[in-house]
DNA sequence: CTGAAAGCGCTTACAG
DNA sequence: CTGAAAGCGCTTACAG
């Protein structure tokens, strides 16, 4: 196993100097088109590929950005790893991934590890985020982007933290407001992580849009984003005598978790015994055995604002921005037509 | 900003050298317990991290694996890199994550940007795999481990290439022997993308365990693993006058995308009027929505395999293995029972 | 446009 | 156990 060639092989073989073939390497560099052929094709005969790793150590700058993330079996995430790292791929970015176990996610563990390979900056879409992150990363100078949260610490003490969300709050809202459309009255929400903001914002909308109508949640019980405890919170949703007659999941994950409970342990039919909406709208939200109707979050969107963001934050150093993505309602077969069908 | 403190940076305040420094932060370096506790804590004061990128430099292994995939649709592939990533931080290796878009997949041109980051090993699950792959990557000297599929250019070629997968042929018998269980005759296979090993060895399997029956596979259309296209394939399956009484979908992505335009579309009942069996045994074929009987791929088994085999090649120098991994059946409420009930 | 040289932040023989 | 020094493969002022 022979060391690959380094710029001084083919500098060598191309009879010119070892600052040339980096030169010839470099998009805009001052070489004269004739030692810039002489270089490639030396360079080619060599099987030459500069070393990255050399380059970030000279320049500061690794091209390498942190993916934070956990919960994949949430479809959701899948897809937005998908469509981030196409795009940065785009952008001649990479993206070094890291995965918290949903459980005990050290999360400080996990920053070190991130900070000690240089990136040049860092996306969290984890729930879990680290107390310390702010500080540390403030510290180190490496840009951060939240992904789908914000933080619980004062935005004031995140000097280089943006933030890309969907607007869950009138998400929340617009799922009051179109279960009272539909006639539903007694709401009951499940809730993802307690602490996680998305769930909170959701939660806060549904709860101001009943307020205006006199309405408050009737039941509330607790999924945590997980498939099985969203089952479990759906039985003890039902366990109570407080009978709802529509459910606010708040994402499509549980959602559908909690449909297989009210269809297959309870036997009862939705829309017509009670309705069901969600958020996110997932792939699987359209599929015919669910057809769930849902708050839509702009997977698209939301990645090329993060994306726009971060870099602008790592080339031209401009101050974090806190974007908020508008929503929508999908309208699907979990929650049953309008009282009013004139509107 | 100012820029991190180095190795430097500590040895000035811990008064020592910069070598005492670089060996307090290296396992099993020589230092007395008294110079690394005076090390550790200057380290700690300044923040200190060392520096990965330059780490890599020195040591020339940058504990970077270079993860190759594609299809995140298809949820089996969210699992491999959430055990996969998980596996491979334990080991103290980060991962580089590749997406090839499913189309127009460059796969030289990342290949290259993998290389050049120097790389310690790449896992490939993308369907679609360089030409080139082999011969660069024995030039470079980088092993990999192809996962879930393996290679049409002969092993004795790709010096440095071991690959995992599940026992693609056997699963395709067992379905084969299942469905005749069964008392289905007429049985029609939707295949992934064709050129891929793995619906290949699906389809002799079947193939060859009809064969015995002295059946034949009565239909066939081509899904390319995608969710529409499995569409397609089926209505393309019934507009033919060969009516099938079951289908064995390549996997199960695509045989809920089947399931679907059967029940929708063409208002047929699952399994009175048709049987239906996929491959892999994602978590959705287990949704009530579905309850999709197929062929089990176990992802532990495969990712743990995947981890041992790439590192005691990048560790030890051993030659590649093509590890292949048991499957079984699930039974769920898709295929009709065994019509010999005493068994 | 070009080359010699310093420097990026580490690791690791080497000598003591 | 410890430090001075060379080296990993690049980039980039600097001088010409």
């Amino acid at each position: 196993m022979k060391s690959a060639p380094t710029a001084q092989d083919v500098a060598l073989l191309a009879n010119v100097s070892q600052s040339a073939v980096s030169r010839s390497f470099t998009p805009g560099a001052s070489v004269s088109e004739k030692t810039k052929s002489k270089v490639l094709l030396a360079a080619k005969k060599l099987g030459y590929r500069p070393n990255a790793i050399a380059r970030s150590l000279s320049t500061n700058q690794s091209r390498i950005i942190a993916l934070v993330m956990s919960y994949l079996e949430n479809q959701f995430y899948p897809l937005v790893i998908e469509h981030l790292s196409q795009e940065l791929q785009k952008e001649g970015y990479h993206v070094l991934l890291f995965i918290g176990q949903t459980n005990n996610f050290d999360a400080d563990a996990i920053l070190m590890d991130i900070l000690q390979y240089q990136v040049d900056g860092i996306i969290m879409a984890s729930a879990t985020l680290s107390p310390n992150l702010a500080k540390n990363c403030a510290a180190a100078g490496v840009p951060v982007v939240l992904f789908n949260r914000i933080s619980s610490i004062s935005q004031s003490n995140l000097p280089s933290t943006s933030s890309v969300t969907t607007d869950n709050y009138n998400g929340g809202r617009m799922v009051a407001k179109t279960l009272i459309d539909r006639g539903y009255q007694k709401i009951a929400f499940i809730s993802g992580l307690e602490n996680s903001s998305t769930s909170i914002q959701r939660e806060n909308g549904l709860r101001d849009g009943l307020a205006e109508f006199n309405l408050e949640i009737c039941f509330r019980s607790v999924g945590n984003y997980d498939f099985n405890q969203a089952k479990e919170a759906t039985r003890e949703l039902f366990r109570t005598s407080h009978r709802s007659d529509a459910i606010f999941v708040a994402n499509d994950h549980m959602a559908i978790a909690s449909i297989d409970v009210i269809r297959e342990e309870l036997q009862l039919r939705i829309p017509q015994d009670i309705g069901m909406i969600g958020f996110d709208n997932i792939p699987q939200a359209n599929w015919q055995g669910y057809q769930l109707t849902t708050i839509s979050q702009d997977v698209n969107q939301m990645v090329l604002a993060t994306v726009r963001v971060l870099l602008s934050q790592i080339q031209n150093k401009i101050k974090p921005e806190h974007i908020v993505i508008p929503c929508e309602i999908i309208e699907r077969n979990t929650l049953r037509k309008p009282l009013n069908t004139s509107l």
